[in-house]
DNA sequence: GTATATGCAAAGTCTTTGCATCGTT
DNA sequence: AACGATGCAAAGACTTTGCATATAC
């Protein structure tokens, strides 16, 4: 992670390092969110008047092909999108505030373990989105909708 | 599993059993696999001839709301469809032959705990699609890939 | 200079919705 | 008989694709 040098991938494969293609990257790199391909059409407009979003679903197709970002689909119909990160994270998403975070504690590998050990299932990638509610919801706030 | 009555879960809602909805759940009992709506409608249509896809959907979203059927994303865009079972199971998705299974084994109550224990944060749904290589299709030859 | 990327518009998928009619309760 | 459910058609939301032009290398 940290300096992934867009530019040395793409063209290290023979693809062209596009103001487009930075622009998207840097977007997502600067992301605190997961974005929608509509997200990050509208950010880079500012810079890219007559940017189209067609380009943002290629240029994500393709850097995700190279593994450098990644598609969650979190339930409400839309991709979302983010840099990359090691496989062993997963989501937790607040259905009060929305809020996603990541979430690393080995329990991704744990799974892969026990599916190979008991299973012979060989894990390649692990889509894991946990609702429910995050701990500010929790206590900050009495009034909200559950309290089950 | 076990005798789910439709027929007495949408009454007592007030709601009515059709001819149409009762195929549908039976279709989703019988089935195999995770049925898209339009395997559904498929399906309904050699019953009913001019059943329409139309009410596949809003049938599965009154299943799914009185939590009898579930809807799963297995990556390709479309929702698929199931009987609605225990929280604690997930899906192995084999990319190799296609299939997928059901699979328990209190890996999901872990992960209940360890997010409640350790971040405050209550799990009301776990999303969980593991995707990688099943056993069948490691020791049975490499040869899988191309069906599909 | 040449092949790849882009913008634009149109088409594709899957899903939802409006409305008149039908059928369960 | 009443009101919910269905069929049909059209619209919606998101994503992909064809093609002429622009541009990175």
């Amino acid at each position: 992670m940290r300096g992934v040098d867009v530019a040395h991938r793409l063209r290290g494969e023979g693809y062209r390092l596009t103001p487009q293609r930075q622009l998207i990257w840097d977007t997502l790199r600067r992301a605190s969110r997961h974005l929608t391909a509509e997200e990050i059409h509208d950010e880079v407009s500012k810079i890219v008047p007559d940017f189209n979003v067609a380009s943002v679903y290629r240029t994500l197709t393709l850097l995700s092909e190279l593994q450098l970002v990644k598609e969650i689909r979190l339930g409400d119909g839309k991709g979302h999108w983010e840099v990359a990160h090691p496989d062993d994270e997963f989501h937790l998403r607040c259905r009060m505030c929305g809020s996603v975070t990541h979430h690393t504690g080995g329990l991704v590998e744990q799974i892969r373990v026990h599916l190979s050990d008991g299973h012979g299932f060989t894990t390649e990638s692990v889509d894991l989105v946990v609702h429910g509610i995050c701990a500010d919801c929790h206590d900050g706030s009495a009034a909200h909708e559950a309290d089950r």
